[in-house]
DNA sequence: CAAAGGGGTTGACGTGGATCAAAGAGCTGA
DNA sequence: TCAGCTCTTTGATCCACGTCAACCCCTTTG
């Protein structure tokens, strides 16, 4: 079971046309000569320690990241203090699409775990996806996708109750994993119950409340960080009725 | 007054390069000729009317928007029926961004009064920004603003309450306004209270209040739709001490 | 002009989730 | 092994905002 929620081991080669992650991100949909074009400029890997940060908002913008192993926090700050957490990264996903509008960054990227990125320096892609049109058009589906996934975000912040949010991250967290050929009903989550609170506009004592109700209602089985599904369409079905405002 | 809140009455022809809102659109930062190759592209052009959908959740992606007059809001509808509205958009501003990622559009884009947009069919847009490196690197700009736009809304909903998220949203619509050349401090807003709620994450109820409190500490001056701001610094003043979560 | 309807305001009341507080459970390092 | 963390859970209480309801204002239409 411990393997299902541990990230694969396998050692990989630097090339994107080497990476198991392919599928799943940038190279997605290109030919095998297109991929062999960005392995040029995706050269240099960058290991992230846990709690490090990969930028923080206000750091010159000059390369965006594609996640090699592990997973990523990104935040925006309060002046007074406070943080709002605006998304969770897995492997093969994209960071530092925020930076291109002002050519710094707008937020931190904090590693959740030990973690190692690919650097793709965003002139460069910018150079090769004037050429490759493949390549252009993924690049586009990535930045697309996050803005519709950020409108999933507002809609569960804007009309969503506690419980209805904690579901919504459970299921789209469970999706993830098993995209990434690991268990959906079983995992292990790498953020703690205050900065799952801050994604989902709780208290991280409303979020650890909602766990239990989920457990005691046979939903989930939850241990700490590691959670089992037991009852898919019981989430599923909380979601339905998510009316608030 | 009514001149600083009507849009510009001015005829202005089809093409980018004779459009007084160059500035705040694609065309930004190219120069002459290569807005002259826009001119192209952008040559069709579509009146919606107050209530009209431009396009709607599930429509197939052709083309981003460009505004040429008017005003929209996007949402996105849930099953139960209650929406979430998503942004509101102005003059010079880009709609359909969300199409890309899935070849369908995923939320619903509606105008806010009688309408003008600019087609702008978005094959031949990654076709032309291949070539005219400006153009694609202003694409990628429009892209990753709305996705930094976006996290401001989340910090917003996540970690404001319910004054300082319609201060913030007061001063995001003066600021707007100026940069289309109208007043900063007294405008018309498009859009419901209601409207302004589901954006918010409030009811309506909530926001005619927080409204009503700003009237009675002579922060601004409401009649129904038409806001004059009086004291943008007592605003502004007021998000500085936004944190709940 | 009256009638009808949509949007906005305001009041009274209820509640979901924040806040405050205390204790338990894991993890790290000496 | 124990000391000192951080993270989590759970209970008790509070309050910001939602809900329900009445009424007002403005616009539209016959």
């Amino acid at each position: 079971m411990k393997a299902s929620f541990a990230i694969t081991p396998q050692y990989v080669k630097a090339a994107c046309s080497q990476c198991n992650l392919r599928e799943l991100c940038l190279p997605f949909g290109l030919a095998e000569h297109e991929v062999d074009r960005l392995d040029e400029l995706v050269g240099a890997r960058r290991k992230v320690k846990r709690q490090a940060q990969l930028y923080r908002a206000g750091d010159p913008f000059e390369a965006i990241y594609a996640i090699r192993t592990g997973s990523f926090k990104t935040d925006v700050l309060l002046e007074d203090g406070r943080e709002q957490v605006t998304g969770f990264q897995m492997t093969g996903e994209i960071l530092g699409l925020d930076g291109i509008s002002a050519e710094n960054h707008s937020c931190n990227a904090t590693a959740l775990e030990d973690s190692e990125v690919c650097v793709i320096p965003f002139a460069r892609l910018e150079e090769l996806s004037r050429e490759v049109e493949s390549l252009q058009h993924q690049f586009h589906k990535v930045m697309s996708r996050e803005i519709v996934r950020d409108h999933g975000v507002m809609m569960l912040l804007g009309s969503m109750r506690a419980e209805e949010r904690l579901a919504a991250f459970l299921l789209n967290m469970s999706q993830r994993f098993m995209a990434r050929g690991f268990s959906a009903a079983e995992f292990h989550l790498r953020m703690t119950r205050d900065e799952i609170g801050s994604y989902l506009g709780l208290k991280l004592e409303t979020v650890s409340r909602a766990f239990s109700k989920f457990q005691d209602e046979g939903f989930v089985s939850v241990q700490q960080k590691h959670i089992r599904i037991l009852d898919i369409g019981g989430l599923k079905q909380l979601l339905g009725r998510c009316a608030r405002n």
